[in-house]
DNA sequence: AGTTTTAATAAGATTAACTTATGATAACAA
DNA sequence: TTGTTATCATAAGTTAATCTTATTAAAACT
């Protein structure tokens, strides 16, 4: 008895034709069905909508109002079809991820352009935070993926290692250390070091490293931003130790020299997390999928 | 498998509550129903629309964008029924009345004002016309109903006698004719006449009494309006043909005198028509039932 | 007047939707 | 861990809604 799709699909179409029959023929339903179909929704309405009247049937006073409201409420399903089939071929939607300041300055741009220009109707939202605090976020859901390093121990996540998060000692091409083809923990503290902030994931890393290894760095500087880490090391103050991740271009030009210290072993892995029932969607699938060719595609050291 | 009403009211129920069991416990429904009626939605969009962890289940984000649209819809279809509803209390809707210029001035006022002030929320809307007109816009649906003079002849039309439709003739209270009881029509072709414009309803149903008489009236002036003919009538220019209708205030400030010409069976009626098998609306029905208390009210010659 | 067109009605058939019963899985508690 | 509870999925059978066929009635056109 309540009002049913067949009945306002029926009523739309005799408003439409004008007429019982050619709205069953346009249905392919037969006309005894649109009589009934029209006859409850006037029940129900405690209103005629047509009147009948021989050969044709016009819509009443009653009708003409209801029509006006059927008609936008099937355009606005209509709508809702449409808005979720633009999901599934990615014109339209969003997809948030969180991850490092790390990450989001020296991986995702180019993969965010490449995504950006495939699916232009696809709304990107980037989170900046710490990877404890992106785990929280995805866990949440307030973001579809994270991009952190690894491990995240949460039963509610799921997670797929991306690369291999490797840390290299930097120093200038004319630094001493430069000639040398591998180098240890203990020609680290035996240099001046500029290093990240206390607090930076990375920071608290290294510190760990040296206190496990019993040494004592000589730290001179410390510094927010891995950007002036690198213009520093150029410039002589010191050596330094970052994520590989952000030294693409100094290799390239060759103007900063990348030594390994730590072992393959040695490393923590970057790695993507997402709800571990909570599907994650196929925007989010594609980028990353994006990300791990780039990836691919990057020299190591 | 077109989208049903169930189907999206489950969705809804669904979404609101985050839990399949609960929504079927709010819609009276068994939890397979509510399975049943989510999968099928899910199929015909090509697209989950929750995600079921556990304990609850949260929406997709295509889940999101469709909950959006499922909405607005059902508040479209509420709104329309409470159109129609409002319709039935007439708290709404439109009233639209084809009628003669007479009519309009000196009959409609009063009762347009008793029917606004009761029924504020119906649009009346009064279109003028000579009475063929009027009859040829109700049987195009243009007007509601027409009060007309009869009789109509036209199949599609029904007809309902209201009124005598009297037209008298008027003299100031000081000429020699406003002492007679009763004249007839050689006393009015024996004063100087003025009489409505040739095309008139009433100047051509004149002239043809007239006609039929084989009298030859003295017309001294024609005119387009009734008022200015009682004006120049109480002036003394002369003497006048009019509805009676039109002369309510005169007759009871004694500033014209009205002198029966016709006899009860030489009178044209006034009539509601509208269409024969399109059943005029209840506002119609209760504005011509005002109508109608309104004239048995008013005051015969 | 007779034919055609159109809608209403009644009865039987079809189909869609619901319910019961059961199974699988995950969250929770001991 | 292991049992317990809660939740959703699935299958089978039932119910209920909707459709079709057949027929009637009424109006419009020839």
């Amino acid at each position: 008895m309540i009002t049913s799709m067949e009945q306002l699909t029926a009523f739309r179409a005799v408003a439409e034709t004008g007429s019982f029959t050619r709205a069953a023929e346009k249905l392919f339903r037969t006309q005894p069905a649109i009589s009934q179909a029209i006859r409850s929704l006037e029940e129900e309405l405690g209103e005629l909508l047509f009147t009948r009247e021989g050969r044709q049937s016009r819509l009443t006073q009653a009708g003409r109002i209801f029509l006006i409201h059927v008609e936008e409420m099937f355009e606005t399903l209509e709508q809702g079809r449409d808005r979720v089939a633009a999901l599934k071929d990615l014109t339209a939607g969003e997809l948030t991820i969180s991850t490092s300041d790390t990450t989001a300055y020296y991986i995702l741009p180019d993969v965010l352009k490449r995504f950006r220009d495939q699916y232009p109707g696809v709304d990107v939202r980037i989170q900046c935070k710490p990877s404890p605090e992106s785990a929280a976020q995805v866990a949440a859901r307030e973001a579809d993926v994270g991009i952190v390093t690894l491990p995240i121990e949460n039963p509610k996540l799921a997670c797929e290692d991306l690369i291999l998060r490797e840390d290299v000692a930097i120093c200038a091409p004319t630094h001493e250390l430069a000639k040398r083809r591998k180098i240890v923990f203990q020609d680290l503290a035996a240099h001046p070091l500029l290093l990240l902030d206390h607090g930076s994931n990375t920071r608290t890393y290294i510190d760990r490293r040296f206190r496990d290894a019993s040494l004592k760095p000589q730290i001179i500087m410390e510094l927010g931003s891995i950007e002036v880490i690198k213009k520093l090391v150029q410039l002589q103050f010191g050596i330094s130790i970052v994520p590989l991740i952000a030294l693409q271009t100094e290799i390239e030009q060759g103007t900063l020299k990348a030594l390994r210290v730590f072992k393959k072993s040695e490393c923590r892995t970057l790695g993507i997390i997402y709800p571990e029932r909570g599907i994650h969607s196929l925007a989010a699938r594609i980028f990353i999928e994006m990300l791990r060719n780039y990836l691919d595609g990057k020299a190591r050291l």
